[in-house]
DNA sequence: TAGACTCGCTTCGAATTCGAAGCAAGTAGG
DNA sequence: CCTACTTGCTTCGAATTCGAAGCGAGTCTA
């Protein structure tokens, strides 16, 4: 019988498939680090590296959200959990009523400089110890633009939304 | 105040944060396409798909969720819808009574094929339309070394329980 | 400024995920 | 053969995830 024809060659699909074995695999590892090491997930743990890179420490949540892959709901309840811990506080946004920010507190920073060693070790040891410097630099020049293209299309929290009433 | 070294460098973590990102971002553009065009989930697409790859269409629980990268007891529930919905068979192994193989069967073969071409769709316009066809060779040439790596670590399903019973 | 829409967030219920514990089968040492 | 350990899978409860629906605030247009 014919083969259908591929859209994605059999090259394309090797990449493909590492692409998705290793960052299950690496966030499996990252998982157990984060949990033993300071009872963080990764999706928590990335709320907290997210809010730590802004020059205020503040978020709003549809931001945090579509930065770190998440749904709005999801986010929620996670803010919710890190509040509860002290890690994050909560406040109505001063330009919009709409809006709630996020920022980081002391406790949060504190915990990320606590776990950030472990973490690193895990990613370097699981990501890049077979991958020369140079590698490294092609690996980012490869996905950063993958990453700016996939951002390009409506953004993931709007998507549903706006295919709803569509265009 | 003094910055602690770090194991992992700033062009190591552009790598890291664009792979993390990219993952994210295509399997929620996967989940979408395979919820649309055929009521899967990528975890269920994966097992047809990893089945369909061996000659007889037959793996062991334990072989599929290492490779696919999942919990053997979320493999275990996963693969009761697959079995519920008639996409695969399960019947214990004529080697080891321990052990379970699943089967994929026609019903799967046919749905499998049925999404494949909007599933490759996505995957060509979300990964690798900013790509050549050069990059994509280099891309998997980076990755799949690392995903050997990783492997070579005690697989995912067994490292809960050896680390129990210590080396 | 009223009406209609959009936007940001939360709440809700359902589906999925994990790890711990349990069970049955296999294996090794004495 | 018996005991102890390992292995493969499932069951269970708890945590996390999502999308749909709801609510209040903002915006645009006639």
């Amino acid at each position: 019988m014919p083969e259908p024809p591929h859209s994605v060659d059999p090259v394309q699909l090797g990449a493909y498939f590492a692409l998705i074995e290793v960052s299950g695999l690496l966030r499996y590892a990252i998982e157990q680090q984060l949990g033993e090491a300071g009872d963080l997930t990764f999706v928590r743990f990335q709320v907290l590296m997210r809010l730590r890179r802004t020059p205020t420490g503040t978020l709003r949540m549809t931001d945090l959200a579509d930065a770190i892959v998440v749904s709005r709901s999801g986010l929620t309840y996670q803010v919710g959990l890190l509040e509860k811990a002290g890690l994050v506080t909560r406040a109505p946004s001063p330009d919009d009523d709409r809006s709630v920010t996020v920022t980081i507190t002391d406790a949060g920073r504190a915990l990320i400089a606590e776990v950030l060693p472990g973490h690193e070790e895990v990613v370097a040891q699981q990501l890049f110890e077979p991958l020369s410097r140079d590698d490294a630099r092609t690996l980012a020049a490869l996905l950063e633009p993958v990453r700016d293209h996939m951002r390009a299309a409506p953004p993931r929290s709007a998507a549903a939304r706006r295919r709803r009433n569509a265009p």
